[in-house]
RNA sequence: UGCCCGAUGGUGUAACUGGCAACACGUCUGGUUUUGGUCCAGAAGAGUCUAGGUUCGAGCCCUAGUCGGGCAACCA
């Protein structure tokens, strides 16, 4: 089973260096660290299973630690929300921590720190501060504070924690470099006064640790032996690595950071403060919408934790920045649930049908299978009956011969039931469709094993019975935004290209009566819709289902009328106006691999093509790499053709053929002759 | 202007650490199918940002450049 040598990602790979020098398995420890100022998000997910991931992989613990150093904006419902949603992805952590924790052992560092000098109490604004760090380019000068003794220090730093000072007047700083070419490093901030009652500690502190501080110290009391981290922490690694140069002891574990690229998904934005700004503008109803990129939105929407775990895991992990695709997304919940949903049949957008040849009033309960997928998930039963809706769509008077759905004059199996065929419409005054009449053949019912029910028919509708349905309410979820990266644009806000009709409701669908017993969470397919799932909003008597995912739909494609935004339209573009020059170096690419009559073709599609091309066009490409043969001979060729058509010599060109003449591949030394 | 990251099909990741650029999604074609779903078979699409260099051999190593991202919160 370890046969195939398995390829790690850029982490794992550290870890077994790790391993291989002087870790042990045992010291492995990981740490999951989420501030619980916001919930949690598909971006979250990645480190969530990430980190536990790894702590399964190694067997290692996984500690899940609340980095709660801010009472400004930290808050216990967070913390709850925070543990739910971690537990619904399936994960396990070893030990619940808080860096509030550790603020006693903080603080005696330090007090350590300020008697061995490498830390001083400025009692300086933050604007003046600021100032004096100096920018990028330019270094720092150092706080009037800077060489207070030690005693001043320590006197100060005493009265900042007994609350003497109100906040802002004093903060503790390291001293490090204010010259640094590292921002972070030059003196930063270990210590700030806030004077508000913090969600764990209530008023016991009124000195707060900072981030960098509380991070680097926790994950060493916590002996976590691998703290990962987002990108933009990079440059805070030198400062987590000089902390901890102060307090640690070398008999210990010494932790390490490392920084992995965050995720974006297209069409969302991932941020935090963003997805704030979402719930508090009413653009969505709250943090667990259904459109929301959040786990908690994923779930009301319908998604499952192991299509969440799967799309982490096809994801994958590196260093660049990208953006991944939601078609990745939706690919991980339709396998998921294509496996595991039940089916039933739904209505959305109904037209009633009244088969004429049917008995009126009688009714036929008929056997549904629950998932084609899945052998023993059973059946279950649907009440036919003379009248029944099915899906407006699903009829045309007229259509061509591509339109597989009913029309007048033609057959289409009724799901699960019988074979039918379009025989004439009502219409109202306006000329709308009120009603379509049809016959059906009586003896083709599904699974009563006559010639007639094996019938081979183009199409297969789904439908409900009239006097049977239970009326629902169907939401239907598109894109939050209209761009793939609304939050990338410097001159627009990402407000701007909020979706307007991301939001479909339907008052009243109809559902088959089985969906009466339906419970939250399940999880349906509505036969040829898409997959469903029960909504909270829903009461004894209202039944919500919220629409996870639509089914692949190819017939979607065939129509030409949705011009929905495609999602690469300038790559598209591109492609479909190719160039005779770009053609040319396409065929150009492969040419070495040819032989026979595929490179005497090849060769005579180079020279049509390049009637089409100016000299100027080719003459960048004299410059191509030798390596690149093919493409040499490409534009050998090309210009050949423009040679024999009146084109001038001139140095560049016969500095071209003579490398030509020079070169190891013998075609193009041919071409090149051929001059 | 400084420092630090990164760059491989449309998208996201691989390439056993220098040896025929692979996998998944997406796209297209055909087959099966009582879901225009699933499943099955196949195809197209990348000389790995550019230019040099080292090497028998470079996506991988070196040099220079280009482009993209991050860094100057009493946020994390």
């Amino acid at each position: 089973m370890t046969e195939a040598p398995e390829s790690l990602n850029f982490i794992e790979q550290i870890i077994e260096d790790d391993l291989k020098n002087e870790l042990s398995t045992e010291q492995l420890r990981f740490r999951f660290p989420p501030e619980p100022n916001g919930y949690l998000h598909i971006g979250h997910a990645a480190s969530i299973c990430l980190n536990f991931g790894l702590g399964q992989k190694y067997n290692a613990p996984v500690n899940l630690r609340f980095d709660d150093t801010n009472p400004d904006k930290e808050e216990q419902e967070y913390v709850d929300a925070i543990k739910n949603d971690i537990e619904w992805l399936g994960f396990k952590w070893d030990t619940e921590c808080y860096s509030s924790d550790y603020f006693q052992q903080l603080y005696d560092w330090a007090i350590a720190l300020i008697k061995n000098d490498k830390a001083y109490a400025d009692g300086q604004s933050s604007e003046t501060i600021a100032e004096q760090k100096g920018t990028p380019t330019t270094p720092g000068v150092a706080s009037p504070h800077r060489n207070q003794s030690v005693e001043e220090n320590l006197e100060i730093f005493e009265k900042m924690k007994n609350g003497e000072f109100e906040a802002g007047r004093y903060v503790l700083r390291a001293k490090i470099d204010m010259a640094s070419p590292n921002m972070l490093m030059r003196d930063p901030l270990l210590y700030r006064i806030i004077n508000r009652a913090h969600h764990r500690t209530g008023s016991d502190w009124c000195i707060y640790p900072m981030y960098d501080w509380a991070h680097g110290e926790s994950d060493y009391i916590e002996q976590v032996s691998h703290s990962l981290c987002t990108l933009e922490f990079k440059s805070h690694r030198e400062l987590y690595d000089w902390f901890l140069d102060q307090i640690i002891d070398p008999e210990k574990l010494r932790p390490k950071q490392r920084e992995f690229a965050r995720r974006n998904l297209s069409y969302t934005v991932m941020s935090k403060r963003k997805l704030l700004e979402l719930v508090q503008s009413k653009t969505v109803t709250d943090w667990d919408d259904p459109r929301m990129p959040t786990i908690s939105g994923l779930r009301r929407r319908g998604y499952t934790p192991a299509s969440i775990r799967k799309f982490s895991d096809l994801s994958g992990i590196s260093k660049r920045d990208s953006v991944t695709d939601v078609s990745l997304l939706e690919f991980c919940i339709r396998e998921d649930l294509n496996k595991t949903a039940t089916r039933v049949m739904g209505v959305l957008d109904p037209v009633k049908l009244i088969i004429t040849n049917y008995p009126e009033g009688k009714v036929e309960m008929l056997t549904a299978e629950n998932n084609p997928e899945a052998e023993n998930a059973g059946t279950h039963e649907i009440p036919f009956s003379r009248e029944l809706y099915i899906e407006r769509e699903d009829f045309k008077e007229e259509a061509g011969n591509k339109f597989f759905r009913l029309t007048i004059g033609n057959e289409v199996r009724l799901k699960s039931a019988y074979i039918i065929k379009g025989e004439s419409v009502v219409q109202d005054t306006a000329g709308n469709i009120t009603e379509i009449r049809c016959t059906c053949d009586l003896e083709s019912r599904s699974g009563s094993g006559t010639e007639a029910s094996t019938r081979k028919v183009k199409g297969t509708l789904h439908w409900v019975s009239v006097q049977h349905a239970i009326k629902a309410e169907v939401r239907e979820y598109d894109r939050l935004f209209l761009d793939e990266a609304p939050d990338s644009h410097e001159d627009k806000d990402f407000m701007e290209f909020i979706n307007p009709d991301s939001l479909k409701i339907i008052k009243t669908a109809y559902v088959e009566p089985f969906l009466q017993e339906a419970k939250l969470g399940d999880k349906f397919q509505f036969q040829r819709l898409g997959y469903f799932t029960l909504d909270k909003d829903t009461s004894a008597d209202h039944l919500v289902f919220n629409k996870t995912v639509g089914l692949k739909d190819s017939w979607a494609k065939q129509k030409p009328e949705p011009a929905k935004q495609q999602s690469h339209p300038q790559n598209n573009q591109a492609q479909g106006q190719r160039s005779a020059i770009n053609e040319i170096q396409k065929i150009s690419k492969k040419y070495t691999n040819l032989s026979g009559a595929k490179l005497e073709a090849a060769r005579a599609d180079i020279a049509k093509l390049a009637e089409n091309v100016s000299y100027e066009e080719l003459e960048p490409l004299f410059n191509t790499a030798a390596k690149k043969v093919g493409t040499r001979i490409g534009v050998m060729i090309s210009l050949g053709v423009l040679l024999k058509n009146g084109l001038e010599r001139n140095a560049a060109i016969d500095a071209f053929i003579a490398a030509g003449l020079e070169d190891g591949n013998e075609l193009l030394v041919a071409e090149a002759k051929g001059m």
